[in-house]
DNA sequence: AGCACGCCGACT
DNA sequence: GTCGGCGTGCTC
C-alpha cells in the first residue's frame, strides 16, 4: 500500500499560500508540477489551479479536498519558469498566485461560472417574478446569475433566486470554462463517390436546372491540386462562397443531397500572412556597425549584460538582426522585448522578412486566443526560435534561451504598476537570463540613469554607437526663452516668432514639421475669470481638462467626463476661460497662422481607433501632411524622412512634473523627438520653447551631452536618496477618512523609521490623491542599496499585516524600485 | 478574489 | 418584527 499523494497548488488569486489537495489514486500518474488541475475552493467555486509540488506529507488542516480533474497531460509551466516566478514573488513582494495571473494568458486560466437551471415546478405556486425567471430559463437551459439579472430586469433577483433555490425550483451548477477554443475552419470537398471523373460529369449534367449548384461543383473540382485526382479537391468554405458568389443555402442543399462534404479542421490563429519562410538576408552593416557588433560580442565574453548606447538612426535594429542570426545558428532561442507601443509594425515586418516563421509575436494587441497559441507553441516540439514581444513575454516557456534583447531599454512601459506583480520587465529579463545562462543586450539612444550607472560601474558592458547612418547629421538646436520673448512681445499666443518663422521657412521649402506638446486636450483646466473657481473631478482631486472638439471636461486620471457647464457653478458667471494649453489648442491656433498648411494631430484622443493612427502616420510619411502636432506619440514609430523642423512648444510642463524621474524623462523625450529632425544631406533644426533655458536638462540636450546629464542626474539621485543608490518601496494606503489615513501613515512611517534606523529614509511628505471616494496616500520608503533586503521586507510585511489586522487601511505594496541584480 | 456569516437601519 | 446593508474572516 503506497502512501497518499498530495499536491500543493497555486490558485490564480492574490493568496499568500499554496493549498494542498489530495490526489485520487487514478490521477497519480498524471499529476506532476506544472500541470493544471480543477479544484474546488471555498463553498461553491471551482478554479483551474497549477500543481506546484507533489509530496506525501499530510497537511495539518481539518479538511483536505480531492483534486477533481487533471487538465493537462504535460506541464504547461516548466521548472525554469517556476524558478523565475519564485524570484518575482519574493522580490516584488507578491504571491505566486498573482505571478500566475500575470504569466499565463487568460485562456489558460479558467474560472467557474455559477449557472442556474430550473427544476420541477407547479405554476400555481409561482409569483410573477418567479415566472419571469422560469421562462427565461425555459429558453436557454442554463444562465449565469449575471445574465439572469440583466435579462429579467428584476430589481432584486438574488432574493427571488435564493428563495427559489430553497424550494428546489432552481438548481445551481458549476461549469468550469476556458476562454480558449481552438480555431476551426470549414473545408468543402466532393463526396468520395464523385472523385471519379465520369461520375462527376454525370452529376454536373444532372444539375443543369440548378446553375448555381453546378458552378459551385465546378469551382470545387477546379481546386484539385493534382489535376487527375479529384479527391484532392478541397476548398475553404468562406473562399468558395465568395468566389462563386452564391448564397450559403446553395451549398447547404448540395451537402444535404450528399454530393459534397464539409469538414471542420482545427487551424492556428498565428498570423499566416507573415509566416512564410524567410525571404531576406540580414543587410550588410556599415563599418561603424560592424565595429559595434564585434565589440558587443567581445563584451559578452566578460559580461552577462551589455548596454548598446546607439543614437537615433544608428541602425540598432539591423545590429540586433545579426545578433539574433548568430544565436539561432548556435541553436539558441532569442527573446526580443520591446515597449508597449502600437507602432512596432516595421520591426515586426523586418524580422519576419529575415527570420520568416521562426518568429513569434506576443503583443497586447493580439487576441487572447492568439496568445494562448503562441504559449502552447513554445511548449511544443517546434517552438518559435525568436519571440518578439512586450513585457509579459518574459513569461513564455523558453526551453533554450540564449539571448534577450531589450529594445528602448529606458522606456517606462517595461514597468508594470498595477496590478501586482509590479515587475520591471528589463530587470526581470536580466534575472531570467542569469537563471538560464543567457546574455542580455540593452539597446537605447538614451539609457536610463540606473542602466548608465551599471555600465559605468562595470557591472554591464558598454558599447557606444554615436554615429548615425552615413550622411546624417545631428540636428541643430535653438532654445527660446518664452518669458523673455513674452516681455519683448515676441510671442503670439503659444508660439515664439522664432518658431513661427522657422515653420514658415520649412513649409515654403516643402518640408515637414513636427510640433511636440506633451499635453492633450484643449486646456488643462478652465477657470472662472470672476471668482477663480476651477472645475475638479468629483472622484479624483485633479482639474478637469477641457476638450473643445467634444465640448467636454474630462478627468485624465480616471476618465470621468462631463459636458462643459457654460457658466460658473460657484458664481454663475459665464466668463469661463481656458488656462494653459494642450495639443488641441495648438492645432486650433496653428490653422489660423498657417491656413494653407495641412495640419494633423496625433494623441490619445485623435487615435482612439487604430486605423486613424495608421492613417495619420502613413499620411505624414507620404507627405500629405505638412505639420504634425502631437504628444509623445510623435516620438515613437516610423522614421520620417522629410522632417526638417521639430518644435517643442513647452518643455516646462515635462520638467515640472512631480516625479523624481521627470528630468530624465524630459531628457529622453526631447532627445527622441529631436532625433526626428533632419535627413540625408540636410541638417535638421530643433526649437525648444521653455521658461527655464538654463535648466540642466535643456543645457545638456542642446549640447548633445549625454554624459554631463547622467553625471548630474547621478549626483542628484545620490543627494536626494533615489535609485540606483537607494531602493524605493512604495506603500499605498487607502481609506475613506482623510485624517485617519494621515494618522495611520504617520504611525507607519514612525514605526519603520524607528525599527530600521538609518537604513530607511523618509518617508517623504506623502502624496494624497482621491479616487472614487477613497483617499489614497503613498509613502515612499528609501532603503540603502547595500542593505540586505530580507530583513527589511520581513519588517515591511509585518507592519502591513499589523495595519490590516487593526483594520486601519487596506494596504498595497508597490514594488521595489531598483534593479535587483 | 468570492462568498458566508453576522450585526445595525428602513420597510412590510 | 424581517430584509438587506456591507464590515470581517476564511478558503486546502
Amino acid at each position: 500500500m503506497t502512501s497518499q499523494l498530495y499536491a500543493d497548488v497555486i490558485l490564480p488569486l492574490a493568496l499568500q499560500a499554496t493549498y494542498t489537495y489530495s490526489v485520487p489514486f487514478e490521477m497519480e500518474k498524471m499529476i506532476q508540477p506544472g500541470v493544471r488541475v480543477v479544484v474546488s475552493f471555498g463553498q461553491r467555486r471551482l478554479y483551474s489551479a497549477l500543481v506546484y509540488r507533489v509530496h506525501t506529507e499530510k497537511p495539518q488542516v481539518q479538511q483536505v479536498k480531492d483534486i477533481l480533474q487533471v487538465i493537462d497531460t504535460t506541464p504547461i509551466v516548466l521548472p525554469s519558469q517556476y524558478k523565475l516566478w519564485e524570484w518575482l514573488a519574493e522580490y516584488y513582494m507578491c504571491s505566486l498566485g498573482e505571478v500566475m495571473k500575470a504569466a499565463l494568458p487568460s485562456g489558460l486560466k479558467m474560472e467557474s461560472d455559477t449557472y442556474i437551471s430550473s427544476g420541477e415546478f407547479d405554476e400555481i405556486d409561482l409569483s410573477d417574478e418567479e415566472m419571469t425567471l422560469i421562462h427565461l430559463l425555459g429558453q436557454k437551459r442554463k444562465l449565469t446569475i449575471q445574465q439572469l439579472t440583466q435579462k429579467s430586469g428584476l430589481k432584486h433577483p438574488m432574493s427571488v433566486i435564493k428563495s427559489m433555490l430553497e424550494r428546489k425550483l432552481l438548481f445551481i451548477t458549476e461549469d468550469i470554462e476556458s476562454d480558449y477554443r481552438a480555431k476551426t475552419e470549414n473545408y468543402i470537398a466532393l463526396a468520395p463517390e464523385y472523385s471519379d471523373e465520369k461520375k462527376l460529369c454525370e452529376l454536373i449534367d444532372s444539375l443543369k436546372r440548378a446553375p448555381a449548384q453546378q458552378r459551385l461543383i465546378l469551382a470545387i473540382a477546379s481546386q484539385a491540386t493534382t489535376p487527375n485526382d479529384l479527391s484532392t479537391a478541397r476548398v475553404l468554405r468562406k473562399t468558395l462562397l465568395e468566389k462563386v458568389d452564391v448564397s450559403a443555402s446553395v451549398l447547404k442543399s448540395l451537402i444535404d443531397k450528399g454530393y459534397i462534404v464539409q469538414d471542420e479542421v482545427e487551424t492556428s490563429r498565428i498570423d499566416n500572412a507573415n509566416s512564410d519562410p524567410a525571404t531576406c538576408n540580414p543587410l550588410a552593416l556599415e563599418d561603424f556597425q560592424i565595429n559595434a557588433l564585434n565589440e558587443i560580442q567581445n563584451q559578452f565574453s566578460s559580461h552577462d549584460v551589455v548596454l548598446l548606447h546607439g543614437v537615433t538612426s544608428s541602425g540598432k535594429t539591423e545590429l540586433y538582426i545579426h545578433l539574433i542570426n548568430q544565436a539561432l545558428q548556435n541553436g539558441k532561442q532569442v527573446l526580443y522585448l520591446l515597449p508597449e507601443i502600437a507602432l512596432t509594425t516595421q520591426i515586426i515586418n523586418r524580422l519576419h522578412k529575415v527570420f520568416g516563421n521562426r518568429v513569434g509575436v506576443y503583443h497586447s494587441k493580439f487576441s487572447d486566443s492568439q496568445r494562448v497559441e503562441v504559449y502552447l507553441k513554445m511548449l511544443s516540439e517546434e517552438p518559435f526560435d525568436v519571440i518578439l514581444g512586450v513585457r509579459s513575454s518574459i513569461f513564455l516557456p523558453f526551453s533554450n534561451l540564449g539571448l534577450v534583447i531589450v529594445d528602448e531599454e529606458h522606456e517606462n512601459t517595461f514597468k508594470q504598476y498595477n496590478p501586482a506583480p509590479r515587475y520591471h520587465a528589463r530587470d526581470t529579463a536580466i534575472v531570467l537570463a542569469k537563471q538560464v545562462g543567457a546574455k542580455v543586450l540593452l539597446g537605447t539612444a538614451t539609457p536610463a540613469v540606473e542602466t548608465y550607472f551599471n555600465a559605468k560601474s562595470g557591472k554591464f558592458g558598454l558599447v557606444k554607437m554615436l554615429e548615425r547612418f552615413s550622411g546624417l547629421e545631428l540636428p541643430r538646436t535653438i532654445v527660446v526663452d518664452t518669458r523673455d520673448a513674452r516681455k519683448r512681445k515676441r510671442m503670439k499666443s503659444h508660439f515664439s516668432d522664432t518658431l513661427l518663422s522657422a515653420i514658415e521657412n520649412a513649409l515654403s521649402q516643402k518640408e515637414q514639421v513636427i510640433l511636440f506638446q506633451n499635453r492633450r486636450g484643449y486646456a488643462p483646466f478652465i477657470e472662472c475669470a470672476d471668482c477663480g473657481w476651477v472645475p475638479h473631478c468629483e472622484h479624483c482631486d485633479v482639474t478637469l481638462t477641457y476638450h473643445k472638439y467634444t465640448n467636454q471636461l474630462t478627468c485624465h486620471y480616471c476618465g470621468f467626463g462631463m459636458e462643459q457647464m457654460g457658466s460658473c457653478l460657484a458664481c454663475g458667471s459665464t466668463n469661463l476661460q481656458p488656462k494653459g494649453f494642450g495639443t488641441e489648442k495648438v492645432e486650433d491656433e496653428l490653422s489660423v497662422f498657417f491656413p494653407d498648411a495641412v495640419i494633423e494631430r496625433i494623441d490619445l484622443d485623435s487615435t482612439r481607433s487604430r486605423s486613424s493612427y495608421e492613417r495619420i502616420i502613413s499620411g505624414f510619411e507620404q507627405g500629405k501632411i505638412d505639420i504634425l502636432v502631437g504628444t509623445q506619440m510623435v516620438s515613437k514609430g516610423l522614421d520620417f524622412d522629410r522632417v526638417s523642423l521639430v518644435g517643442i512648444l513647452n518643455a516646462d510642463n515635462m520638467l515640472n512634473f512631480p516625479d523624481f524621474r521627470a528630468f530624465e524623462r524630459s531628457f529622453q523625450l526631447i532627445t527622441q523627438v529631436s532625433g526626428r529632425a533632419g535627413r540625408k544631406g540636410k541638417q535638421g533644426l530643433v526649437i525648444i520653447q521653455t521658461a527655464q533655458p538654463d535648466h540642466p536638462v535643456i543645457k545638456s540636450v542642446t549640447g548633445n551631452n549625454f554624459f554631463t546629464f547622467w553625471e548630474w542626474q547621478l549626483a542628484e539621485r545620490n543627494r536626494f536618496h533615489y535609485p540606483p543608490f537607494y531602493r524605493l518601496v512604495r506603500i499605498t494606503l487607502k481609506h475613506k477618512d482623510k485624517h485617519h489615513l494621515e494618522d495611520t501613515a504617520e504611525n507607519l512611517a514612525k514605526t519603520l523609521r524607528h525599527s530600521l534606523g538609518e537604513n530607511v529614509l523618509g518617508p517623504e511628505p506623502p502624496i494624497i490623491s482621491r479616487v472614487q471616494g477613497l483617499y489614497i496616500l503613498e509613502i515612499l520608503v528609501k532603503i540603502k542599496r547595500e542593505q540586505p533586503l530580507q530583513r527589511i521586507k520581513e519588517f515591511i510585511r509585518y507592519s502591513i499585516t499589523m495595519l490590516k489586522q487593526k483594520r486601519e487601511t487596506s494596504t498595497v505594496v508597490i514594488a521595489i524600485d531598483v534593479d535587483p541584480y
